[in-house]
DNA sequence: ATGTGTTATTGAAACGTTTCAAAAACTTAT
DNA sequence: ATAAGTTTTTGAAACGTTTCAATAACACAT
């Protein structure tokens, strides 16, 4: 820029960083170089077919020479998009979220968008602190996991003019396009395993029933055992419940003291999640007990840990980072069809079967 | 705002969300309704002081009656900062860095900041493109954990006007702030443990020594052992080495098979990272292998699932959280102050003891 | 009522970029 | 040289908010 002291005028200090405070180039400052119009830049910039090629290739110069680099809130102010989403999620310590957001970034990256991240760890306020936030940046969508059912606070933000999906959360009145995993099936399956594996008598150890997913998952067993009822008359199948008050190793941990004395016909645990198993398996292994030698135990979320922990977590698979992947698409599609119309992506998931539930003794118990 | 229609003029449709397409009140609409100059509104906002007290009640029900979202761009625009910081990192999968993050979000939400998180996968274009983005919003700073040795593009970045803290990584010639842990020192007393266990033959599995945490952690023991050289005279421990290409579980796994012949005066081994050791873990244990009980294994990092896997894995402690939230403290500082001078913070690791290097069997061997 | 000092409010201009109607420049045909 | 059609460029105005010099309003003293 040594060139350029008079395209940039008073280069005074104002207080900040005193040694080193150049102003910025403007739009203003190519055209004066370049000898064209704002406008004429503006079009290089953004409609480059539009400009002459010997014109274009002395804006694209003087864009080098000036180190220009655009203004994004100016764009946005005079009516371009801010080029950032928002994702509000639960808690960033669970694998299960990280990876979501991972599949959020890849997909919106390739549109040219960054991604703000928020964690609201399941508080309302937090939630509604970081929606306003949002909204004062304009992001152009947000992805949200909600802090708790009442979807209120969501609906509103999104009917005063931005774009969100649901994550891992249907929209009951289809008001907002939504990205779920069925949980019902999950839970389905995975007690379906075990009733295969020979187990005929089942701990479920779910959390607050207040969050849905945990209630599909046990509702899903529910499924399972109906089904088998009619098909096979299987009516010695028993599903035993407890509950913990948070999906946390901790809650897992806590719980396995009650596990120490199990009752010895059950043969099977299922957990509504993988931290919940994890922290069993480490409660159980912290007080000696031996059980998991002869109970199987199976956990849901496949997060990655799971297949490190001894015995390898046998777990239903949620495809986290596609959540987030088809999430960030489908914000995307919102954002360029203005006659979109919202719909729910439905995953699909699948059980991996690992040690922690292969080759317990329950079939030569029963 | 059903009785303000006139205040917001044309509601006419501009083909997106026909539906749902009333304009967001603005600075001017709360004026008007609270008959105001835009200037005053401006003051309630900024400086409320200096507004009359009847005025500026006035005007708050104005505000709370027209629904007015302040739009930070315009602010931005004419000079206000953009209430968002960036945070540039090398793996999302890492726990590792998603605790920084948890750490450096909760620092910036307490001042109403954002965070926009990107995530380089250790590629220097990445890199580049994600500074560009952050430039092109004006973030007010950014916190990164670079992608190779080579700082330029960081400090050039820099240069150009926006804050930069290093995180997990020293400015060499004090131009930006920065927060470390003494990857020296954890080194150090990895093997000062193992050593003070009785192990005499040690082997040590680093990462790329073209990343200068490789370097430093292979350092630390050289340090130890000189410093135990000096004072006892122990000449007769022994540190092979051995590299892997990446600091990840699959690197970990990978080198575990070559740990299954293992030379049996070798009766600790050391890795570079927690995911490594992890590797080698599930490695051997995927193999049958029985080398770990009788040989002792040390990782790096502390990351939460280290706990969790068996046996635990005793670990050199980061204070990942800690590192996240002192680098966007030290950011906020340099923002808040005009005659900012950049400094470092360094960590001092700590060594948690698990079951992975205690027990094991060097003591009857020696 | 007039003068002085203090407090509160106003409103023009700035910020960087985009947009589009109007003007200028260019090309081709007669 | 003139006219018509096409391409390129221009520049005024808009976007929402902040800032600060100027003005207005208020309070108090004489």
């Amino acid at each position: 820029m040594a060139g350029d002291s008079g395209a940039h005028g008073d280069l005074s200090s104002n207080g900040t960083h005193p040694t080193k405070d150049s102003k910025k180039a403007t739009i203003r400052d190519v055209a004066n170089k370049a000898k064209v119009s704002l406008g004429t830049v503006s079009n290089v910039l953004n409609d480059p077919e539009r400009v002459a090629p010997a014109t274009r290739n002395r804006v694209l110069k003087a864009i080098e020479t000036t180190g220009f680099v655009r203004n994004i809130a100016a764009r946005q102010l005079r009516g371009g998009g801010s080029k950032a989403v928002g994702i509000v999620i639960l808690d960033s310590s669970n694998p299960f979220f990280t990876e979501m957001i991972r599949g959020a970034e890849d997909a919106l990256r390739q549109e040219g968008y960054l991604l703000i991240a928020c964690s609201t760890d399941g508080s309302n306020d937090r939630e509604a602190m970081y929606l306003r936030h949002l909204e004062e940046h304009q992001v152009e969508g947000v992805l949200i996991t909600p802090s708790n059912d009442d979807l209120e606070q969501i609906i509103d933000f999104h009917d005063r003019g931005t774009p969100v999906v649901l994550v891992d959360r249907e929209s009951h009145s289809g008001e907002l396009c939504s990205v779920t995993v069925d949980d019902v099936r999950g839970g389905s399956i995975a007690v379906s395993h075990l009733i295969d594996e020979g187990h005929t008598k089942i701990l479920f150890i779910n959390g607050p029933t207040t969050i849905r997913q945990c209630r599909d998952r046990r509702a899903g067993v529910d499924v399972a055992l109906k089904s088998l009822k009619k098909v096979e008359e299987a009516d010695w199948i028993e599903v035993v419940d407890l509950e913990v008050p948070s999906l946390s190793i901790a809650s897992g941990e806590e719980i396995s003291i009650e596990l120490i004395d199990l009752d010895p016909t059950i043969t099977a645990i299922m957990c509504a999640n993988d931290l919940v198993a994890i922290g069993v398996m480490r409660g159980l292994a912290r007080s000696g007990a031996d059980l998991l030698s002869r109970v199987a135990l199976v956990g849901y979320d496949d997060i990655t840990f799971s297949s490190l922990v001894s015995p390898a977590l046998t777990s239903v698979h949620q495809p986290q980072y596609d959540l987030g992947y088809a999430a960030a698409r489908l914000l995307l599609e919102e954002l360029g069809d203005s006659n979109h119309r919202h719909h729910e992506i439905r995953f699909t998931p699948d059980l991996v079967v690992r040690e922690s539930s292969s080759g317990r003794s329950s079939q030569s118990q029963r």
